[in-house]
DNA sequence: AGAAGGACCAGTGGTCCGTA
DNA sequence: AGAAGGACCAGTGGTCCGTA
């Protein structure tokens, strides 16, 4: 268990001021060198979550870290408990005030790589079963690295906002500048980012798994079911839109988009 | 749910008495043909298992299927309970008495393939994720198709021994003609199976994963614990005695055999 | 004793929903 | 209202151990 000192900087402004990389905490393994803008900028940290599940008691468990620090440098109250909401910005944009811009969503799926990478090489030294996607196991490790504002739901709810960005950067970035011009929100944002996928996949015989497997990066995401159920869908109406396109008049199904 | 008629015959010296394939129960789906000599001899049916878990309570549930037959062709008493025990056999032999031989084991693998890529199939068609192993899913679909023979703690008991059988099919069937000839048991046998696939992994860089993968029906099988642990196991004992063989005297450590 | 397999269990993939 | 993430849950991989 390596928390560290960098838990104690944290909060204000943080997508503007540099931090150490996180990867120091975590030491062996040899995570391929990763490296970029964000590995220097970017991350927030936080911790004391776990005790609003067990409110009231103090001290008697954490004794592996130091004292709580003061949270919100020194605003009075509350604890520091959440990262900060994404907001869409555009390529190469670092969002102002409590919020996180989307280089930077993408930059922690690059760490959770990097912390399969080192999970992987420990399987192997020990003979043990291998991932080949980010697991529990993998989510488990990033925690006890230090990565506190890495979780399962958050990763799993942007993985296709991820693939897109890998897989047509071009298309990704001219979504992000065409959402924040419209000053929509990064769950509108989100929801937009299927569309562009679903017809990638309309393109290469709707494998999605496939697609997902053909790139580095991405492979070791699990397809997300709704995107899955997406191209699934489409391909069922663009079966039957063919066949009908050789007998009927031609109407359009309704899209699901 | 698809329990058949077949499950009237079984019993005795079932290992000699040709019995239709099992896989007209299972119907669609394609699997790929299979065949050979045991897709029609073979298979032993049992049911009536689970009434052991009721006990007592009679006919409130089971709705679905005929009333018990009477088990053991006459034989009073005791209900048909279990598959008959292996014995060592050679390559071609037919087990007689209440046993099974080992051509017939080797066939529950390639009928848990089929079974597989039958549920490949249905989960490709409904755009479902499709599983790239023998998982759970598919010894409940092999259950639901009547394959009631086939379940997890024996599939995955012998997996090693398929996997020599698949690899190295010339030793594997020397072996099984050494240990019928001195008269080993199946578990003495189930043991030694190992040792081959230990040396055939030190031969390849100690990657049990990558054999099982490299070999189109071994690989749809997860690689035994037992077996990774060996591979390891040998794997340290062979780096450090290379790495004494520059430096001290030449003692082979101790073998886990 | 040797062996077959029901059933259990720790940890998984998946995501809901109480929280801020 | 929009969003982050603790925590739950059904079904998994793995295999023990009561059974025959």
């Amino acid at each position: 268990d390596t928390t560290n000192a960098l838990d104690a900087l944290s909060q204000e402004g943080l997508s503007e001021e540099p931090v150490q990389q996180e990867k120091e905490a975590v030491g062996s393994g040899g995570g391929a060198g990763g490296g970029g803008t964000w590995e220097v900028a970017g991350a927030e940290r936080k911790k004391n979550n776990r005790r609003r599940k067990t409110p009231s008691r103090s001290g008697d468990e954490d004794e592996d870290d130091e004292a709580a620090e003061d949270e919100e440098g020194g605003v009075g109250g509350g604890e520091r408990q959440r990262e900060h909401p994404f907001i869409v910005t555009e390529p190469g944009e670092v969002a102002r005030g409590k919020k996180n811009g989307l280089d930077y969503l993408f930059h922690l799926y690059e760490q959770c790589r990097e912390f399969l990478i080192q999970v992987q090489n420990i399987a192997k030294e020990r003979g043990e079963k291998c991932p080949t996607k980010v697991t529990n196991q993998v989510f488990r490790y990033a925690k006890k690295a230090g990565a506190s504002y890495i979780n399962k739901p958050k990763m799993r709810h942007y993985v296709h906002c991820y693939a897109l960005h890998c897989l047509d950067e071009e298309e990704s970035n001219t979504l992000r500048r065409a959402f924040k011009e419209r000053g929509e929100n990064v769950g509108a944002w989100r929801q937009a980012c299927y569309k562009p996928l679903v017809s990638m996949a309309a393109r290469q015989g709707w494998d999605i798994d496939a697609i997902f497997n053909s790139h580095p990066r991405l492979s070791i995401w699990y397809v997300p079911t709704k995107l899955r159920q997406l191209c699934h869908a489409e391909r069922s109406n663009a079966v039957s839109a063919s066949a009908c396109s050789s007998s009927c008049a031609t109407i359009a199904p309704p899209s699901t988009f």
